[in-house]
DNA sequence: TCAAGGTGTCATCCG
DNA sequence: TCCGGATGACACCTT
């Protein structure tokens, strides 16, 4: 494990700065601070000191990079974290780990890095240097109070040694103290695991109440001390995240963690705190690691030239092109991945890491293939100067091959290490071939921007439609979603409709008093759609308001129509909001029994009725119409005149009925006419579907006949050097091609002509094409 | 409170 | 000329 750990965080950090150097931006960010326990501590053992960097950019963007915003929280949370343990570390036994964030310490020697700085971002980054992260446990983040927390280190002058020029004693002490610390001997996980740190969350708690029975602290410090060393086996740290309220937690464990630093360091608030901590490392006993092992793990930082800004820039850099490369194109994968339930710990813990891979991967692809697949630069008239390898020199850049780039790293192959086991098995699917592209996008763009999606589909055999499927991904910001045509209840109802939009007329027609009162037909909206609104006291002399209740019972087509036609005064009237339902739908609405209409409620149905009837049917009601609203609209002109003389109806009874009959068809005919236009804009998305699949495959038939020209073209080139090689003067001697030429006559005769000739000729020949064009 | 979508209604056009 | 379908526009309501 601790080969491994030289072994990868060497590599890392000299392919990082090899990225740096080539002016690659990758942004490791998304990798340090996401909550991958096992590559954290792979890349950075128990600590974090890759973080430094980003923490040092966490309140202040001195360099102007953006913050990731997923990160910050985080990186206050281990900084926090990393803070309490070795607070909590110094007054006890302490396993021996393998401290990476000692490199901060010894990598800037001539750094302002020093607890008096006042500049926050320094001070940060000292701090931060202290930092730990100590695995994917701890869900929960509290910036605030570590924040709070880590500001308060700093008036104590719990920050990093003031390393202003060479280091002093007291800097090497420090730096061996943090080193022995924070050693990593291998401590089994069942330190880690859920019932053990239950205990200590035990022992937290009981010290947190006895902390709010009474404030007890300064007395019992060093009680509370000696019980905060079973906190942590390895860190001495409480698992806040595990207990609910683990803010008020964390908090008491933050303030705890300074009463245990007074208690155990009674420094002043001037005192510097490297000098408590080395005169402490004299009494802590420790198992420290070899040295050898020590300079090793430094040696990747310490061996370097560079100085350490400018190492926390290649670091950001990294971090930043790889952020933005994820941020780029691939939304969808982002949204599953950070939409995540909260509570999922697959997403919570692993959201971050697994995605950040596989977005740029396929960003970098869609950032080359979507402009290709636009600008089709290999069907230019360039394309066939264009030498037939330099497609083959693209493959391995090319999602089908991308895999290969594990072997190109060989050795450096970084995907396997960069993920855990486990998240490289439950992501193998979508995440596995595509974890080494970015590598692969940052070791040569200038080769991605010559990726086109034709390159896919011809060179790797692409099947246009996958083609297609790719660029309508690419395209998905478009203004219709083209998965839309593909919901089964849209693309149903918008079958249906069609056919009941094209019907609706004759079945208008020809409907009769029956067929009227069939208005949940399946022809849709032809029936009539009697108005929900309520008419009260007010609305029956002609003002208008809306029921919420009715609405919601029967407003949209989806409703059950069943809550309508159990009322008698309603069983006539086609309430039909159901154009877009089946019919065994509607015939499978259920009546309530009749059991359950008692007579108490009579009245209550009545105001209910009063409630359900639209406006027309309170207005046909006020004024005494003989009829049905149904019939008033579903019969044909000559039944319904015939319907009109039956009755003596006054001026104002014929105005209504035929305004109610106006309106109603008015209004079937505007859901017949909203159907028919979401029906054309279905239609219209399968068009553009089929255009796109068109498309596609027309363009690689292109490109297919312009490959066979040009192995035609080589291959009359090649003849035309063979015969022009045998050919022989009168002297026995080969022609030379610089005076001579031949040339293919009409007829399929085959002329030597001087090499001038030939070129006048040819250039008749080009000519001749530009003057048709004018 | 705002936006988006659904629905009813009116006015208008057209066959 | 009337009838009715189609549709744009608007208002209102719900989510």
């Amino acid at each position: 494990m601790l080969s491994l750990k030289k072994y990868f965080t060497e590599g890392l950090l000299q392919f990082t700065i090899l990225l740096s150097l080539i002016g690659v931006r990758v942004d490791v960010d998304t990798y340090l601070t996401s909550q991958l326990p096992p590559l954290r501590e792979i890349i950075l053992g128990p600590s974090s000191a890759y973080t430094q960097t980003q923490f040092h950019n966490l309140r202040n963007t001195l360099d102007g990079y953006g913050i990731h915003p997923k990160s910050i929280d985080l990186d206050n949370y281990f900084t926090a974290r990393r803070l309490l343990s070795q607070v909590r570390a110094l007054d006890r036994f302490q396993v021996p780990t393998t401290e990476v964030n000692a490199w901060l310490v010894h990598r800037d020697p001539e750094g302002s890095v020093s607890g008096s700085q006042p500049s926050s971002g320094l001070t940060l980054e000292s701090s931060s240097g202290l930092q730990d992260v100590t695995g994917p446990d701890n869900g929960v983040r509290e910036s605030e109070t570590e924040q709070g927390f880590s500001e308060d280190l700093e008036d104590l002058g719990a920050v990093a040694p003031p390393v202003t020029g060479d280091l002093t004693k007291e800097d090497i002490d420090l730096i061996d103290i943090l080193w022995r610390q924070d050693i990593d001997l291998g401590a089994g996980r069942e330190i880690f695991d859920y019932s053990h740190r239950q205990k200590e969350q035990d022992v937290d708690k009981e010290l947190r109440d006895e902390g709010e029975q009474g404030d007890t602290w300064p007395g019992e410090g060093t009680e509370a001390l000696a019980r905060n060393l079973l906190v942590d086996g390895e860190t001495g740290e409480s698992f806040p995240a595990q207990v609910p309220g683990g803010e008020d937690q964390t908090a008491l464990s933050l303030e705890e963690c300074l009463r245990l630093l007074e208690a155990t360091c009674p420094f002043g608030e001037n005192t510097e705190f490297p000098a408590d901590i080395s005169s402490i490392t004299e009494v802590v006993p420790t198992e420290s690691e070899p040295p050898a092992l020590q300079n090793n793990l430094l040696s990747p930082l310490l061996t370097g030239t560079e100085s350490p800004f400018d190492l926390e820039q290649q670091w950001q850099d990294l971090m930043s092109i790889m952020e933005m490369q994820a941020m780029e194109v691939n939304t969808s994968t982002s949204e599953i991945l950070y939409n995540s339930p909260p509570g999922d710990p697959l997403s919570t813990n692993y959201s971050l890491a697994p995605n950040t891979p596989i977005n740029q991967n396929v960003s970098l692809h869609q950032a080359s293939l979507g402009g290709c697949s636009q600008d089709f630069s290999l069907f230019s008239p360039e394309v066939e100067s264009l030498p037939v390898a330099s497609s083959s020199t693209l493959l391995p850049l090319t999602p089908s091959n991308s895999t290969s780039l594990n072997s190109t790293f060989g050795s450096t192959n970084l995907s396997g290490l960069f993920f855990p086991p486990q998240l490289n098995g439950t992501s193998n699917d979508t995440a596995g071939p595509e974890l080494p592209d970015p590598l692969g996008g940052l070791l040569d763009e200038a080769m991605l921007d010559e990726i086109s999606l034709m390159d896919l589909a011809i060179e790797e055999g692409f099947n246009p439609v996958q083609a297609s499927q790719l660029e309508e991904e690419f395209d998905s910001d478009s203004g219709l979603s083209l998965d839309s045509s593909h919901s089964p209840s849209s693309l149903s109802s918008s079958e249906g409709s069609s056919s009941s939009s094209s019907s609706s007329s004759s079945s208008s027609s020809s409907s009769s008093s029956s067929s009227a009162s069939s208005s949940f037909s399946e022809e849709g909206a032809v029936g009539y759609s009697s108005d929900s609104e309520t008419l009260d006291l007010e609305e029956a002399e002609g003002a208008v308001g809306y029921q919420p209740e009715y609405s919601k019972f029967c407003r949209m087509s989806y409703q059950d129509p069943s809550q309508l036609s159990c009322l008698p005064y309603l069983e006539h009237v086609g309430h039909n909001h159901t154009y877009n339902m089946a019919p065994s739908a509607l015939d499978s609405a259920n009546l309530p029994p009749p059991s359950t209409l008692k007579k108490g409620s009579k009245e209550k149905q009545a105001d209910f009725l009063d409630k359900q009837m639209s406006r027309d049917e309170h207005r046909a009601r006020a004024m005494k119409i003989p009829f049905t609203n149904d019939k008033i609209i579903n019969l044909p002109v000559e039944e319904f005149n015939e319907l009109l003389s039956k009755y003596q109806l006054s001026e104002a009874q014929l105005s209504l009925i035929r305004d109610i009959r106006r309106r109603g068809k008015n209004k079937m005919a505007a859901q017949n006419c909203r159907k028919r236009k979401l029906d054309t804009i279905l239609n219209l998305e399968r068009d553009v579907e089929d255009l796109q699949r068109d498309k596609t495959r027309l363009l690689r038939e292109k490109v297919e006949f312009l490959r066979s020209l040009r192995q035609m073209k080589q291959k009359v080139q090649s003849l035309y050097q063979e015969v022009f090689g045998r050919l022989r003067d009168e002297h026995g001697r080969p022609y030379s091609p610089s005076q001579y030429a031949l040339q293919y006559a009409g007829d399929g005769s085959v002329l030597l002509i001087p090499r001038t000739l030939a070129d006048q000729q040819a250039r008749r020949q080009e000519r001749k094409p530009k003057d048709r064009r004018k």
